[in-house]
DNA sequence: GAGCAGTGCTTGATATATTTAGCACCACTC
DNA sequence: GAGTGGTGCTAAATATATCAAGCACTGCTC
């Protein structure tokens, strides 16, 4: 619910996409892809966060959650539990897997300013 | 795509509720929904769908669904894991980083199912 | 340095979602 | 039969989402 315009921004600049092209691969235009980084934009609607999440390569289900949407039970154990190794913890991961958790460690140290 | 509306209505008096005591249990307002049934309204947002979908005993995807938004696809391939060193390929991470990426690949393991 | 194409951003216009206030129509009770 | 209180429904008002157009700024090329 607080910031997800923040999120969504840095994903574009993780990808190093401008406004224009985010318009040009997801038909939502620049202005509101602006407003929407900026948090001028309360309840985008659900069919343009499944564009971006495209475009952005992440899942649907996280932009919904981040926006403040009710997201489906199954998905609902995102946040907490223990945990303590990485490579025990985790076993083995997939190779899509890996590709989502490196996109995503991007995005985690890109937000720090 | 089509008529939700009538989904909705049939569902509300499958249970034999009046459009106010379906307001009063949910804080849509009666008017409201009335214009959702007759098909007056194109895109609810998800927390109102979210909201009648307890009311009526249903599942929230299944509305989101009539609606005509996405809804999360099971994970297409989770192919074969290919093994891979993950530190090796992450780097050092910190405490907090390795907390995210735990929290985030519970995510990405429950999206499929 | 004029021209041009790209950048993020704002503004005004239009569409749509949602609510408040109120209608007209039934019961039922006194 | 006037007076309640329930019903679905609508109109007007407000809020918000979304887009088209355009601004000011940059960097590049001739």
């Amino acid at each position: 619910m607080d910031n997800y315009g923040e999120y969504l921004k840095a994903l574009r600049e993780a990808k190093s996409l401008s406004l224009r092209e985010v318009e040009r691969r997801s038909s939502v235009s620049n202005a509101y892809l602006s407003q929407l980084e900026s948090g001028k934009i309360k309840q985008p609607s659900p069919i343009n966060l499944h564009k971006l999440a495209k475009v952005y390569g992440v899942p649907y289900e996280l932009l919904m959650e981040k926006v403040g949407y009710p997201v489906p039970e199954p998905m609902k154990g995102v946040s907490n539990e223990k945990e303590s190794k990485l490579e025990t913890r985790l076993g083995r991961i997939t190779q899509d897997e890996e590709v989502e958790l490196l996109d995503y460690l991007k995005f985690i140290r890109n937000r720090r300013k």
